[in-house]
RNA sequence: GGGGGCGUGGUGUAGCGGUUAGCAUAUCGGCCUGUCAAGCCGGAGGUCGCGGGUUCAAAUCCCGUCGCUCCCGCCA
């Protein structure tokens, strides 16, 4: 070995001894005829001091392997280090003098004396700066581009660690539970249905294609027939779609399966693990055990979306059936087009100047709402409790009669000084739109607490959603997943209402996993498909071995999948869960370390049946 | 497929129609024995992403394009 300790272990106690350390040189302090090291490895950063008084060097160490570093004194050698010069040090630890400790340092007690200093590889001068936290401001593509230097800087390395410890919690967690780690392909099959494959091509058999798993859901319900009975996996997943800040085009999941199991038995286990892992790996306290557990209805209705941060409240509420046949034309049309009013308050905000409501306005713009109705409570209400006309400051207050006011200040719960902002439009676009204002309002009222884990679950989503492109209804979360008991009898009839048995975990508003109990009857399936739009020869070709697989005894299963990256992201306090991955592409899924994706060589497209057709002209 | 933001020495930024393109930091040299973002002195370093246009004059205005990023669509 060419270190005796890391950088991170010596103390006072260790002081007299004899030590090597090797590692990166994270800062170089130059007083001439002091010159201070700071040398970092992955466990610490540890002061060598380099001198050539003799005084320093303490009278009682004897190192008789010193004498001299090839023929250069260490200080002439020191002089010459950089930033990032990876280095050998040998010499005597030793207490720093009195005063000259380091408290921020966990070796900051002691430092190394070398006696014996060599350069064991020179470093160019690095494009951004690794030690501190400098680093974070830098232009992410260059941070890309040299991610190996990157990966070096404190924030990443800690994130690198952390999403260690969560992986190996998540494995300590379920082999301790009689789980089998099985690992299934990454060259599958493509099915039409769900997000957009990445595809293989198969150079044995021309014109066929693999494609990478969106994720390992067939092999997983084919290891529940096969008997495995808990099953799970740590599994790279792989999706072709537009990229976010929290989705990668390959991600991973942690990935499980149980036999015999309803969905509360899924439910209760995985939120035991996330319970002791965010004791294990966090500092923050979880808002509420048990998690609560929403329907997917509630939620909607509550935070006007299936995954609501529940770290605050100003929860949504509907006005339609009291403005229904109002004498505002927006509120009116909307209700009668089959439309919804909802409204949220924001605490305070009547005061909020024409500038700020404006931006709150165009906030909601992207979601589809073409606007923003907005009452201020500027005013005291009468002896009925009611606010006069001289108390409001609003826009459309005119067009609305006492009684509906009443009404949507009734329904937002407001008070003197609150605002209440309301959309009127179909549930597709009046939800988002309000869920988003209001994470925005949460952020500018300063109503979110970054120091709380606030899970819950949601429950009871719909099935089946229509899908008006294609002219027929799909699968919400994937067609594997069951009806409810009670509903299957009316998933023909009335397919919008059956609800699924299926459940999404979230987690400050990130959907971190979703799960489902899944059909183990060959003739439910059937139904299912066929409730798809499929025909039987397009279910045949497509799904026929798992029509089969339940033919030979299926035990009924389910189970749930987790994004590591977006849990690791939450425990990291990332952004993006591009910092939590080593190697990360960019939004445009390219590799700037790699520079992939690249062109390949005639010879290797010939020998895989494949010409590359040219971009389509501009047809202009 | 669509919309927004950004692009100026290595890095982070100021400048937004006429500047010698400024500052910080890194970097290089000199001085320096107790620093830990060491300090002091001095130096070097820029085709202002790229292409085109407007103008007497463009980093600055316009158009296009490329890259990064955020969002909508898409995607569990």
């Amino acid at each position: 070995m060419l270190k005796t300790h890391t950088c991170g272990e010596l103390r006072a106690s260790d002081a007299g001894k004899s030590v090597t350390l090797s590692g990166w040189v994270n800062r170089r302090r130059d007083h001439g005829g002091l010159i201070f090291l700071d040398l970092r490895d992955r466990f610490g950063i540890t002061q060598i001091t380099v001198s050539d008084d003799p005084d320093l060097n303490l009278p009682d160490v004897t190192n008789p392997s010193s004498n001299g570093t090839n023929g250069s004194s260490t200080l002439e050698v020191a002089s010459q280090i950089r930033s990032e010069f990876v280095v050998q040090v040998s010499g005597a630890v030793q207490k720093r003098p009195p005063g000259f400790e380091n408290p921020e340092l966990e070796t900051g007690e002691v430092e190394v004396i070398a006696s014996d200093l060599e350069i064991l590889s020179e470093a160019l001068t690095p494009p951004f700066v690794i030690s501190g936290s400098q680093g974070d401001e830098v232009d992410e593509a260059v941070r890309l581009k040299y991610r190996y230097l990157d990966l070096r800087r404190p924030k990443l390395a800690r994130n690198l660690r952390l999403r260690h410890e969560i992986v190996r919690f998540i494995r300590n967690f379920f082999y301790d539970r009689d789980f089998l780690e099985v690992e299934t392909p990454i060259l599958l099959k493509s099915t039409p249905e769900g997000a957009r494959d990445f595809v293989v091509p198969s150079r044995m058999n021309p014109g066929r294609f693999y494609a990478l798993p969106q994720s390992p859901q067939q092999m997983k319900q084919l290891l529940m027939i096969a008997g495995v009975e808990r099953y799970f996996q740590i599994a790279r997943c792989f999706r072709d779609e537009d990229l976010r800040a929290d989705r990668q085009p390959e991600f991973t999941q942690l990935d499980l399966e149980m036999s015999f199991v309803e969905a509360a038995d899924v439910m209760a286990l995985n939120e035991e693990m996330l319970i002791s892992l965010s004791a294990e790996v966090s500092d923050k306290p979880i808002q509420q055990v048990p998690f609560p557990v929403l329907t997917y209805d509630q939620a909607m209705a509550k935070y006007g979306i299936d995954r609501p941060d529940i770290r605050f409240g100003l929860e949504l509420f509907e006005v339609t059936d009291f403005v229904r046949n109002s004498g505002f034309g927006v509120f009116k049309n909307a209700a009668a087009a089959g439309g919804i009013i909802k409204g949220i308050r924001y605490p305070q905000g009547a005061s909020l100047s024409r500038k700020d409501i404006d931006g709150l306005i165009e906030y909601v713009k992207p979601y589809g709402a073409k606007g923003l109705a907005w009452i201020g409570i500027t005013g005291e209400a009468d002896a009925n409790g009611n606010y006069p006309a001289e108390s409001l400051r609003s826009p459309i207050t005119k067009f609305l009669s006492e009684e509906e006011i009443a009404a949507i200040v009734a329904g937002a719960a407001a008070d003197q000084g609150d605002l209440i902002l309301l959309v009127a439009d179909e549930p597709g676009v009046t939800n988002p739109a309000l869920a988003n204002l209001r994470l925005e309002i949460g952020a500018r009222a300063n109503l979110i607490d970054p120091n709380l884990l606030a899970f819950c679950w949601v429950v009871d989503f719909p099935l089946l959603e229509y899908d008006s492109q294609e002219d027929r209804w799909s699968a919400i979360h994937h067609p594997f997943t069951s009806a409810r008991d009670e509903d299957w009898s009316i998933l023909e009839q009335r397919p919008a209402d059956v609800k699924a048995k299926a459940y999404d975990v979230v987690l400050n508003g990130w959907e971190i996993g979703g799960g489902s109990i899944r059909i183990h009857r060959s003739e439910q399936q059937m139904r299912m498909f066929q409730r798809l739009g499929l025909s039987e020869s397009e279910v045949d070709e497509q799904f026929g071995h798992m029509l089969e697989a339940f033919q030979y005894g299926a035990p009924p299963h389910g189970g749930i999948a987790m994004g590591i990256e977006r849990v690791v992201a939450l425990f990291a306090d990332a952004q993006s869960i591009r910092e939590v991955m080593a190697f990360p592409k960019t939004s445009t899924g390219a590799d700037l370390l790699l520079e992939a994706p690249s062109p390949v060589e005639d010879d290797q497209l010939a020998e895989l049946h494949i010409a590359v057709r040219e971009q389509e002209a501009d047809p202009q």
